[in-house]
DNA sequence: ATTAGCACTCGATTAAAATGAGTGCCAACA
DNA sequence: TGTTGGCACTCATTTTAATCGAGTGCTAAT
């Protein structure tokens, strides 16, 4: 069977309005909803062969259609295009959105997690923010300080201005002479490298230059690896979790539960949206059990990766029911991508303004 | 009339026994469950006194009884003690907890976030904990390093070895030597001082001893106050939020999204631990309306404060139904106030053992 | 003061009936 | 051959009624 021009308008009609309602749609209300004029029966007869092919479902017998995941798919890939020329529509979200990012830029995290609240209250659907990941990037300046009679702070700042510290326990005390030694080799040694090239000759030469203060260097290299390995370093802000308390289909009975669950349970989400990042860097839909997240089989996740300056990337995930407006969330993200793309930038020709 | 011995043996029975079931609990039930031994008719003359005194409420005409928050307080304040002796009783938990502290102490995020996820996991209830509250600490070590053409680093660290950090945008290169006076003017003036004690006397002194940088010490004046302003510092860590929906009364209808909603926004709920905080440094229960967040009428919060080091304290709340298990609850905190006590002080003894 | 007994209340459970949105299919029609 | 009106049928939802039973309050007897 062929999905002719006719069935994909009903299909869109169908999509559409169930988008809106939420409700199992009947041929009648397609008949007289389009523009095709037809009677309830012929669209019937369209919506079986539809049915047949797996576009829709029926909820039960005596139920409307709604779509089903390969019919979503569809409408994602091939029926929302169009809309996309609204976009620059919208320049008051867009506006607002930049006022609030050039207030709030000092700290990263506060920024990401204002982010994501405005996302939340915007879509209304739940937002997932992971913060960008340091062991990608190039460490700029790492630092030795003696804080205490046993404790030096060693402290790194990486591309991008992300600062990671730690606090390591030594026995004895170092002169500045000294300090001043070790801060020279780790500089020089691993400055302009990523965390993930740190291997093990330059280790090894290290270790080598390091003199008796090898024991030291040793543990700081060990640091290093540790605080910012890839699962100590997952940060992910979260927001408006609750708002799936808006859609019946996922807060019914154990749903509800099951759902919060996994958005507590960060790690299995962190998964999905690292995977966006991964497989490319513009918008990704994830329609139910595209997911491949348990408990999430009756959401869509929307996603895009974001970069603050040049390899500072993270991911964002907006997470709905299936039935969420897909149109008007791939419109959003693509906003907030942009924006926060230009959000340095951007910055400093704020300030030079005033 | 008169609270007599009596009565309280029976208000005791009524609470004891609608913790362990959830039900409202009939008269008859009190006949058999008590060493009393009187008639369920009796026990209805006394619990109608019981209703009228406030302590116990019917939900509805043919129902039993269930305690009302004047019952639940009386039963916190009189009627708990006895069983504070067991305590010593559950070593199996502590030594639980201790291994699992000292394996994961490396940094104090994910120690509290780690030890909200095991109280929320043994105690079936949600957890939150405040981290310590930088702004009452006193200034350890403060330095400013210089990370690029333009951006500056300032680095604190706090008693308790706790580490704040913040970039700063500068116009000038500064040469080393700069830098190390203006490092040391910072250290002379700042260290040993809280951040509240950080005052405007403090500020101009140091700016007169600034000389021509003055304009940038006084950036690093604003940046620590604002960088550790209490607003911005309050991080809190939860966990076990789904725990909710184990328990109907909270999670019916809009409920679960209401508490969720107080839970998700955290700043009451900071409000009401660091209440605790003030109040008193042991262990602080709070039924229904004496939360005094809105939203949360349904349940009961307790309380307790920890301390790592001398005056690096936080706060502990664990959110459950007005029928939580006090006992066990109160228990657990004894216990994990008393570990996280003795956290580093335990590590170091365990790294000699070894 | 205690208790057995009894009428009464009222939420919860179950059963049955009514409703109505929507379908599938067939026969007629253009 | 595609379209349509008509009709019987399905089935979740809503409505109504009936029943159940845990628990109470009150009274009269012990």
């Amino acid at each position: 069977m062929e999905l002719n021009e006719r069935k994909m308008k009903i299909l869109q009609a169908i999509i559409k309005n169930y988008l809106e309602t939420g409700e199992p749609v009947g041929s009648r209300t397609i008949s007289k909803y389009t523009d095709l004029n037809l009677s309830s029966a012929t669209i019937r007869n369209e919506m079986a062969d539809l049915e047949e092919m797996g576009y829709i479902l029926q909820p039960h017998t005596s139920a409307g259609r709604i779509p089903s995941d390969k019919g979503y798919r569809l409408y994602v890939d091939n029926m929302m295009l169009e809309k996309e020329e609204l976009l620059k529509n919208k320049e008051k979200e867009v506006d607002e959105m930049k006022e609030f990012l050039v207030e709030k830029v000092d700290r990263v995290e506060t920024l990401l997690q204002n982010m994501a609240k405005m996302l939340a209250s915007n879509t209304n659907y739940a937002t997932m923010i992971t913060a960008p990941q340091a062991h990608k990037n190039k460490l700029k300046f790492i630092q030795l300080s003696q804080v205490d009679k046993n404790k030096m702070l060693c402290v790194m700042v990486l591309e991008g201005n992300m600062v990671k510290n730690n606090i390591i326990d030594v026995e004895e005390e170092f002169d500045n002479e000294t300090l001043l030694k070790l801060n020279v080799l780790l500089n020089t040694s691993l400055n302009g490298l990523t965390l993930e090239e740190i291997n093990l000759s330059i280790i090894t030469k290290m270790n080598n230059q390091a003199g008796k203060h090898m024991e030291l260097v040793k543990r700081i290299l060990d640091m290093v690896a540790t605080v910012i390995s890839e699962e100590d370093d997952m940060e992910v802000y979260t927001s408006g979790a609750t708002n799936i308390f808006k859609y019946p289909e996922l807060s019914d009975g154990s749903n509800a539960s099951r759902l919060l669950g996994a958005l507590e349970e960060k790690s299995e989400l962190t998964h999905l949206l690292n995977r966006s990042n991964d497989e490319s860097n513009d918008i990704q839909v994830y329609i139910g059990e595209e997911t491949t997240v348990q408990n999430m089989n009756d959401c869509s996740v929307i996603t895009t990766t974001y970069e603050l300056e040049d390899g500072v990337r993270g991911t964002i995930g907006i997470i709905g029911p299936k039935r969420m407006d897909y149109e008007k969330v791939v419109k959003t993200l693509k906003n907030v991508k942009e924006q926060l793309g230009s959000v340095y930038s951007k910055k400093s020709i704020e300030q030079d303004d005033k």
